[in-house]
DNA sequence: TTAAAATAGTTGCGTGCGCAACCGTTGCGC
DNA sequence: GCGCAACGGTTGCGCACGCAACTATTTTAA
């Protein structure tokens, strides 16, 4: 199990490392290409909504938004309906690098999944899936009973 | 495909929590349960082959020996054949947490499996480790055309 | 046999991340 | 309306890890 958690931190970074081959942009790390992805898929998103959906915590996401902000990557500006939050929008340097982002990103996906079938691979997805949730719950439940 | 291995991660850090609670050492992190089960398996091995089994980093594996030495865990030799390697075996403090860090990982793998069927449960793993094979040739193979 | 390449381990350094504590905003109960 | 919990975001801190450079031993070649 343990080492299963291990492999995935691999095949993770080798993703990384053939990303980065692929877009050139020096002022960018691999960490932010999620955020790239996940700041053009929705724009508008609150910084709590984009850690929802790539799993991170709060803090970990402001860090990358401040980064990004500084680059020129991205605008910032509080929600009307409710300041506490942030509506972040890609601004133009980044709407330049997502071709290049979204093609290795798709290039590495279909380089790893290689002559695995469709099957197999919607079986791991979805058990994944309903272990983080069974962790999740696991996390949270476990103050009750003690 | 990124979020997943965000997901793994938080099962990973799940895991530790759960077997902290249950394994009752403080001088031993979450970290080093998956050196003591690696270590206890089969001792006598080296650094390096610990590094293998467990996807590590030799300086990370490295780091965690000096610690678990210093704690009176291991003891470390010079392997007489190649005086380079150091054999790792474990001491009476590591085999006395063995049983029950042993017992807590089971019922970890069982609860966070909680309902997914075996055939899934090895669809699974057997996708995770032809990935990880996979992204190792990309990472290892990507030299060569450029 | 001696020089060069490979290998096991160690160490300095940087990085990505979570956690906990904190601040400002919002919403709820009185 | 007022106090208090909840929530979004930020910041300080620590940790696990990889990478690259280094040392000491072993192997290979010339």
């Amino acid at each position: 199990m343990l080492k299963f958690m291990r492999m995935l931190n691999n095949i993770s970074r080798s993703q990384a490392v053939f990303r980065q081959r692929r877009v050139s942009a020096p002022d960018l790390a691999p960490t932010h290409y999620a955020f790239v992805l996940a700041v053009c898929r929705e724009p508008g998103r609150s910084q709590e909504e984009l850690a929802q959906e790539l799993c991170l915590n709060k803090s970990t996401v402001a860090r990358s938004m401040t980064y990004l902000e500084e680059q020129g990557y991205i605008l910032r500006q509080p929600s009307p309906a409710d300041r506490r939050q942030l509506s972040v929008y890609p601004k133009e340097k980044m709407l330049a690098v997502l071709p290049a982002l979204r093609a290795a990103s798709a290039e590495w996906r279909e380089q790893v999944s290689l002559g695995i079938p469709e099957d197999e691979l919607a079986v791991f997805y979805s058990v994944l899936e309903r272990m983080e949730a069974r962790a999740r719950e696991l996390s949270s439940g476990q103050e009750a009973d003690e």
